[in-house]
DNA sequence: CCTACCGATCGGTAGG
DNA sequence: CCTACCGATCGGTAGG
């Protein structure tokens, strides 16, 4: 499996795209406007529908301009041995967040818009394969070096993943990153068990 | 830990949360409308304003509404024997959600928008309170009659939710019901490894 | 409880 | 790219 595709952004459109991110970040996505985008880059409404005519549009891209540059952090966790490498990832998967929570809260909004917005749906059902595929490479590769037992790579890859999915829920709806720290922890002691 | 608290809903209370549930499994909470709320309870807009000021009244009565059936049901797993219990209370949680696919969209919406919303929040809050509570009883009996292993049941329970978690938000998300039976899976292989 | 309506806000567009 | 604006829709209310 490759790498996701990539896209380019214009100077202008990345331009758009960090009014976008700052306008998410303060607003949420449930208030976020062409009006408070416009704001935030500077310009008129109508100077953003210049670009991107409808809003589902520039939405869209803002996704693919997320998830790109968070393709691009997983993909810069180089370390080869399997045992440091799944713990590395699920760092950047448990860890990382931390750092931006206002972010995270806008990014479970618009996932559970999916379910409504075909755009949306692809963009991270694609997102999730393309990290699924990421740890299961990992698992296997522990298994042929014989470090891992021989589990169902794909069961413990799907589990890993549903325990970084509850982390990340919890830690917004409850309004505390402990709860990605107890994900963090849950998802050794899962690894412990199962690859052990 | 007693129950949550229990609010008592007139008939006509009891008609526009029904309507209130309809309208939300239809359309969406991002497309919840008091209109829409009032088409289905088959009155005018004026008329749900009569019986509730303003729309997050009325929500967050929805959620009391909400939550105090979901506590009933877990508070119907009547089984005591630890290991058969724990099992049951998963089942609730992971397994009955298959059920109503709508319903649960809408609630990942709702909790989504707990940031912004003191009263969503703290009934969310509240909520999960109470079935980690239940949960953490079910361990601790274990432990105390020698069948589950002497842990951190508080730990426990916390990951058990996080795999409850993420189950639901992946099934919603990636609009696969075979999510929550990877998380049910999960939570089974995460209670053997650590409690026996 | 209804009819009728208000002010505010939204995404989007015409015309330049 | 801007100014100015449109039609649609929203939550909520006045008056009965």
């Amino acid at each position: 499996m490759a790498d996701p595709p990539e896209r380019t952004f214009s100077e202008t459109d990345q331009a758009i795209m960090e009014a976008t991110y700052r306008a998410l970040r303060e607003h949420g996505y449930a208030d976020l406007t062409i009006k408070r985008i416009a704001n935030e880059y500077g310009k008129s409404t109508a100077a953003v529908h210049y670009y991107y005519d409808t809003k589902d549009e520039l939405l869209a891209a803002f996704l693919d301009y997320l998830l790109e540059q968070f393709v691009d952090s997983i993909h810069g966790v180089e370390t080869t041995d399997p045992e440091e490498r799944l713990e590395l990832l699920l760092d950047e998967l448990l860890v990382k967040p931390q750092e931006n929570p206002d972010l995270s809260i806008a990014l479970l909004e618009m996932r559970s818009q999916a379910p409504y917005k075909e755009a949306f749906s692809e963009r991270f059902q694609q997102n999730d394969e393309y990290i699924r595929y990421m740890l299961k490479a990992v698992v296997n590769h522990g298994i042929d070096e014989g470090v891992f037992n021989d589990v169902d790579a794909n069961h413990i890859t799907r589990s890993l993943m549903t325990i970084v999915d509850g982390g990340r829920t919890r830690a917004v709806v409850l309004d505390n990153l402990e709860e990605l720290e107890t994900a963090r922890r849950t998802a050794s002691e899962y690894v412990d068990a199962m690859l052990r």
